[in-house]
DNA sequence: CGTGTACAGTAACAATGGTTACATTAATTT
DNA sequence: AAATTAATGTAACCATTGTTACTGTACACG
């Protein structure tokens, strides 16, 4: 168990905290799909990346979703980190995106970890800062792109994080993503398919040449 | 001098950190407009809110703007500070709202008050949050609210910091802050007054009932 | 092998917001 | 007071995105 948590969090931490974060850290599991957090759900342990992905989505009140961001290996979720601080409820959703493994680190530790190891701290900034530039992206991404370059960047990032060129995708689930509706997405990806960037199968996208 | 930071900070910092401030702080104002932060500046010294307040800005390659959020007294910018710990440029825009007055903490206390003071520590966090939540307060509103629903918001908040129901500015300037052209503000604008929840004048708006 | 279901393609139309162009009015300058 | 400038009002039109509705097609499953 401590293998995969040095091979993800060695180089960041020193051997005494990835010894503590062993002995106080539960590794938890989930499958692709399948919801790690939910709006409004109390947070009363600190998820901590080990290995998978993870998409960060926000909600109206009609239940209407948007993107946020991806998580990666070594990433951790501010926005929870910020809950797990300041004791409030989750703003977020959080779904894997593959399967994906993490170790929960019980709140408690926050503080004392704050206090106590150098490296921490260190982490906790550069997640912060790492969170608030990618939620600064998102802002550029929605309100000075229109949908075609919303929907280019998707894909790019999409097959990025799945390391893969072909995204197994639906497009209603595209646009559940960015907030539209199927139809604009169908459009839109014909217009890349007619440009040759990107070739169409049922429920998956081949990537070309983004 | 001290007079005033006390009046800010001190139910959040303990009298020693005040001390300190005030010794190593320097205190800076700005008229209403003028420009305190520009984006790719490098952050050398952190600034904190003491009476007044500040508009952030986000700015796209063609020179667009966006208003991101207000700050005021007892605020600092974490966008600022996440800058100053990860010694990256500012990827914001900082201007005046009003007449503001700022103490400027040398980056260099950042790292020394982050483990000598706990107080301090928990401000760093407590400000990490709000601009979380504000950020994401910013996405849901450009994701998810129509230009009409977008302004009534802007006229709110505007009436809110500024404590006057007569809020001093021109169509054009809502525009930019909004990313949007003066035709579409006038014609919403108007639409309101209709409505009868706003009056207009040359150069200000009334509010009547938002 | 046929049928049902989920996914995708597409046309037609509506709504929102962006653009251009010009008129009108208030403030400022000379 | 006349002239200039800045701000606002408004119409007409365009582009992008959203909606409805219907068709075709791949796939799963009995």
């Amino acid at each position: 168990m401590t293998k995969e948590i040095e091979d993800a969090y060695s180089f960041i931490f020193e051997d005494d905290l990835i010894q503590e974060m062993d002995e106080v850290g539960t590794i938890k599991s989930f499958k692709e799909n399948e919801k790690i957090i939910e709006i409004g759900d109390n947070v009363t342990s600190m998820p901590l990346l080990i290995s998978g992905a993870i998409k960060i989505l926000r909600e109206d009140k009609e239940g209407d979703e948007l993107l946020l961001y991806f998580l990666e290996r070594g990433d951790t979720c501010a926005m929870t980190l910020s809950c797990c601080l300041g004791h409030t409820k989750s703003e977020i959703r959080a779904v894997a995106e593959m399967d994906t493994t993490l170790i929960m680190i019980p709140i408690e530790k926050m503080e004392e970890w704050t206090s106590k190891y150098k490296s921490w701290r260190n982490f906790v900034f550069e997640s912060y800062h790492s969170r608030l530039t990618e939620m600064l992206d998102t802002i550029d991404t929605i309100a000075f792109l229109n949908m075609d370059e919303r929907l280019l960047k998707y894909l790019r990032d999409k097959a990025k994080i799945n390391q893969n060129e072909t995204i197994q995708i639906t497009h209603q689930q595209i646009a559940y993503d960015l907030h539209t509706s199927r139809v604009v997405i169908s459009r839109l990806l014909k217009k890349l398919e007619i440009k040759k960037k990107i070739s169409l199968q049922r429920n998956s996208i081949q990537v070309i040449d983004l």
